[in-house]
Parts: structure tokens; sequence; C-alpha cells
DNA sequence: CTCTTGTCATTCGAATTTGCACCAAACCAT
DNA sequence: ATGGTTTGGTGCAAATTCGAATGACAAGAG
């Protein structure tokens, strides 16, 4: 099928013993905390994850308001995976769609007082299973060693195309 | 509480510049990374992350297989989760079912030759998506501190009840 | 042995996510 | 302006995940 990912098993560069267990370690920990997380904002407020993300980043703009095509990029979610999530937070009256005063067709996710409140309510929880299981288990230089690796791999695949690996890899031009 | 010093009503510890920031961009770099694996192997062998890992997980057992709690545990998925998957990979051929010979009850997921080779023809492709995007951005230091950091997280996590976070916070008791 | 309790895996239903198709609106080169 | 192309958001079907309920077996007390 296709092997546009396929590498030969002789320039297979794997990764060596410190790798993989970063790796490894990195793949446990990111479940782990995920499940965690999820557990503790489902019991505190009903919210998941992705809908506190949700009001997090609206929290964070102006009017609290954004473009839906932009929440959906930065939230590194699908534009429908949004629409269901704005439609259930809608439903709970944490969020409102308004319409975009700059173009017809857009569409502003709007967060509500009541979606401040429950943001406000909700964040301590949060931040104290963050802190708890991973922030305060880390020296102040890892956590800023941290931070920079983060946004190393954050920016390689912000600037990498979203098609096949090859064409990060020298050589090769798309056919 | 105490306001002479200004602090809101909750004794809340938000987290510095430095630790928000980290966590932001772990966030993000998490989401995207699982984006790219994701799409590099279904595209390379129609296989999802999580079956991805069940191979893997079953190739480094001596006999290529484990009892399907304890595969759950490993991966960090629900039991049920673990049967659909299971009978996924079955359908295909790369995982077999046997019975536990120790315990009437149990059930032993078995890697088959041709999941072996499923595996060893994806695994040069998913290696060259993480080298590329996260271990190759980094230094050698900064691998052996992600390890340190995931290491710690992960055994923070098994460590702790799964239960509300509270029993972990000073100062207060359960009930 | 028998009863009670706990464990193992599965099934079922509900919730969520994604890709694709679709329609409306904006953009653009005639 | 105008026809063609692109963009923005939503609807829909398929796939995946989890928790609770279920049935079979195991383990321990009497």
């Amino acid at each position: 099928m296709n092997k546009q990912y396929n590498i030969p098993v002789s320039d297979t560069k794997w990764l060596n013993e410190s790798e993989m267990a970063a790796w490894m370690a990195y793949v446990a920990a990111t479940h782990l905390l995920e499940r965690r997380v999820e557990d503790q904002l489902k019991a505190d407020s009903g919210l998941t994850h992705a809908q506190y993300e949700i009001l997090a980043k609206l929290s964070q703009q102006p009017g609290g308001r954004l473009r839906m095509t932009e929440l959906a990029n930065r939230l590194i979610v699908s534009k429908s995976g949004l629409t269901y999530q704005i439609g259930q937070l809608e439903r709970r009256g944490l969020v409102t769609r308004a319409a975009c005063p700059s173009d017809e067709r857009g569409v502003l996710a709007v967060l509500t007082e009541e979606g401040t409140r429950c943001l406000e309510r909700t964040a301590p929880g949060h931040v104290a299973v963050v802190r708890a299981f991973l922030i305060d288990r880390l020296t102040p230089e890892e956590v800023e060693t941290m931070r920079q690796i983060m946004t190393k791999a954050t920016a390689a695949m912000e600037a990498a195309p979203a098609g096949p690996l090859r064409a990060l890899r020298p050589g090769k031009s798309p056919g």
C-alpha cells in the first residue's frame, strides 16, 4: 500500500536506550495524566478536558470570543469536533454563538458569565492536578527544560506540512 | 481566608509563567504529536496508535503474549476498550486469543507471525516520526531530562490512589 | 464440600472524535 | 458584474472509548 513513510531497514535510525526510555515514559505519563485530568474535571464540574480547554482558551481572548475555525486550530481539534463541543457547552449555558461582524459566514464562540464562573470554580482543582502529578515533582530547571522541549516539538510540527514525512527528509521532492 | 495579602478566597497556588508555558506547550505538543503519529500509522499500515501500542507491547513479552487485564493496565486503557481493539486486530490476523493455562477465566492476547511482520514493517516509519518531531530536535541532555520528568510523573500517578486529589493535599483528611 | 466474595473478560449503551459532503458566503480574475 | 474557486461552519456516518452490568470461574472461610 502506501509506503511513503517506509524507510529501508538499513537506513532506520532506531532509538537508543535513553531515547526509547524517554519516549515510553512520555507516552505512559501522557495517558495517565490525561486520565487524571479527565477524572478531576468530570468529578468537579462535569466538564471534559476538551470542554475545559475551550473555556480556558476563550477566557484568554479579549471579549472571551473566537472564531470557530481559529479556535479549532488553536485547540488542535477538528472543526466538526469543535462544533459538537460548542453545542454541548451552549446547551449548558457556558458558551453562546454570535454572528461574526466582519464575515457573514463566520461564527463566534463567546464565553458567557456563567461560563466564566464555571471556569473560575473549576480551575483550582485542575491546577492542583497538574501540580500534584507533574509540576511539583520537578525542579524549576526541569520545568524550564520541559518548556523548551515541548516548544521545540510544537514549532517543528506547526512548521512541517501535514503531508508525508518525506517532505522533511532531504533529497526527495514531492511527485 | 486570610486576605491581608490580597489573596483570593481559595488558597490555590497558580502556575507561574514558566510553569504555565511548560504546561501549555506540553498540551499543544501532545495533541500535535498524537495527530502526526496517528496519520503516519494510518497511511503506512492502517493501524491506529492504540493498535500499534498493543502490538509493540506484546512483542516485548516472551512468547508475544499477555493477559488481557495486564495488557490493559500497561497500556493504560479500559478493559472494554482493549477487548474491542483486540477484536479488531484479531480480525486482521495480527493477534490471536488463547486460553490462559493457569486460569480458566483468563484470555491471552498473542502476537501472530503476521502481527510481528506488520510491526517490523511499520516500526521504522513510526520511529521516524518520533525522531523528526521530537527526539531529533533535542540535545542528549534534554532527552535525558525528559526521561526523568516523565518517569517522575508516571511514578507519582501510579503511586497515588485513583480517587479524589484531596487525599494528596496536606491539611485535609478524608471524610 | 458449600457459600460468599472477588476477579476476568465481554457485551451493551452512551458519549466523543474524525473525515467527508454540503451549503452559504467571500474572494478573485476577467 | 460574474462565473469559478476558496473558505467557514455544520450534518452525518463510522470508529473508538469508557463505565456499568453480566456471566463464568477462582479463592477463602466455615
